[in-house]
RNA sequence: GGGUCGGUACCGUAGCGGCGAGCGGAGCAGACUGUAAAUCUGUGACAUAGAAACACCGAAGGUUCGAGUCCUUCCCGGCCCA
């Protein structure tokens, strides 16, 4: 079954556990079921960093994949990606694929940016050049990428942004949110469209102001959406400024929807977030941290370039089952970062997307068993243990 | 044996009388949360931090208010000639 946008009979997202506000849950869509809470593996420009392949995805238990519409549509261009039938043909990927909207790089890649009721104009990271971007030209880029789930276009306000300006920004991006879904409506139905049940995700925004948090997540919730996100967090807050807004923030977003903490965070924020109730994830850190040889373990994260691991004979982790542990020693690892050898950053990027992937299978097991709430405080413990 | 150029931190170098010695690498450590960046930031030693100032610029003397910088001798290395 393919749902989009607005649900018509059956819900697409099913609870089927419940301990505390913990959701274990399934969440259907036309490139298959996916098992909640979920990570999604980042793939900005259509490809893991790091040198893993599509087949390496499957192998390390991804589910779903993120790609980003901004990155896309500068190069190879959306049009390149439609006329190669979508993105899913383009890598050969069979996961679904959610697509972030662009919204977050006007915040991240802030020089030069202007905001108007209209969108965004600000510049290109790769030739500067001025670039525009809405509500509809994100949808249009989306939907010729043809992801599965596309994410509304919005703002990201600063954490640090005054009150006065975050609910201006608030409110357009509610305003473009409604404009976000009226278009993919118009694209999903039109000839020729890559992915005619592409999924929509609104998102929730209010930097650390309560009210506006909530005031916005009842606006959006109203709109009757296939999934909500919570964006704007992790960008500067402490870890319990984060975890307040979504204390107060998800009781008023639909329970019978996935919800979605765009952009975090380590495996702490994770099991503190699906506590919370919250569905979905992503994060750079498993792959940009591998990059860097930062490895997370259970019992912590270790900096494979440590000199301590010069002759150390162990895998990252014993008994994991990725591609890593099961046959190379840190000290090998070592040496091949040190050596800047692709193979050592492929390594610990498989690792690290092995153990979130695999740690939020843990995580649905602890819910399906209804332990979650004391389980997760153990993991998080653990993993402050010594190395 | 003669000539010549040179000896500065782990390596390579800058410096040509005011240096509490600059820069690159390496090494060591840290940071990265909807990924412009295999990037960025620290880092002489004294266990660490801070305070502090004592990195003794191949060695020993000398000139000078002051020497890595000038002079003398010696040691070591490269190259050229014999």
């Amino acid at each position: 079954m393919s749902t989009s946008i607005a649900d018509k009979s059956e819900n697409s997202y099913r609870i089927f556990a419940e301990d505390g506000a913990a959701k274990r849950a399934e969440f259907t869509t036309g490139r298959g079921v996916v098992q909640t809470p979920v990570f999604m593996n980042v793939a900005t420009v259509a490809a893991i960093k790091g040198g893993l392949s599509t087949e390496d995805l499957e192998q390390v238990g991804a589910q779903i994949v993120l790609a980003n519409t901004y990155h896309l549509h500068l190069r190879p261009g959306d049009d390149v990606i439609y006329r190669m039938g979508g993105l899913h043909e383009f890598m050969d990927c069979k996961a679904p694929i959610l697509t972030d909207s662009g919204g977050f790089q006007v915040f991240s890649l802030s020089q030069r940016r202007r905001i108007t009721e209209a969108g965004v104009t600000f510049s290109s990271h790769i030739d500067g050049r001025r670039i525009f971007m809405g509500p509809e030209e994100s949808m249009r880029i989306q939907s010729h990428l043809g992801s599965t789930i596309a994410m509304a276009f919005d703002e990201c306000p600063s954490s640090k942004a005054e009150r006065s300006y975050v609910e201006e920004s608030v409110a357009r991006t509610t305003r473009w949110l409604a404009r976000c879904r009226s278009e993919l409506k118009r694209l999903n139905a039109l000839e020729g469209t890559v992915n005619p049940g592409q999924m929509l995700f609104g998102i929730n925004q209010g930097a650390i102001f309560d009210d506006i948090r909530i005031h916005q997540a009842q606006e959006i919730a109203a709109m009757d959406l296939d999934g909500y996100a919570i964006g704007g967090l992790a960008v500067g807050e402490s870890h319990e400024e984060m975890y307040h807004i979504l204390d107060v923030t998800l009781p008023h977003l639909p329970r019978n929807k996935p919800t979605y903490l765009m952009g975090v965070g380590t495996p702490e924020n994770i099991l503190e977030a699906v506590a919370r109730g919250i569905d979905f994830f992503d994060c750079v850190y498993p792959s940009r941290n591998g990059r860097h040889g930062h490895v997370y373990t259970s019992r912590g994260h270790l900096n494979l370039l440590n000199a301590r691991f010069e002759l150390d004979k162990r895998p990252i982790e014993e008994g994991c089952g990725c591609p890593a542990c099961s046959r190379y020693s840190r000290a090998y690892i070592r040496h091949l970062l040190k050596s800047g050898e692709v193979l050592g950053l492929r390594l610990c990027v498989l690792h690290n997307l092995w153990f979130y992937n695999h740690l939020m299978a843990d995580i649905r097991q602890a819910i399906e068993q209804g332990c979650y709430s004391t389980w997760y405080k153990t993991r998080i413990d653990e993993m402050k243990e010594e190395k």
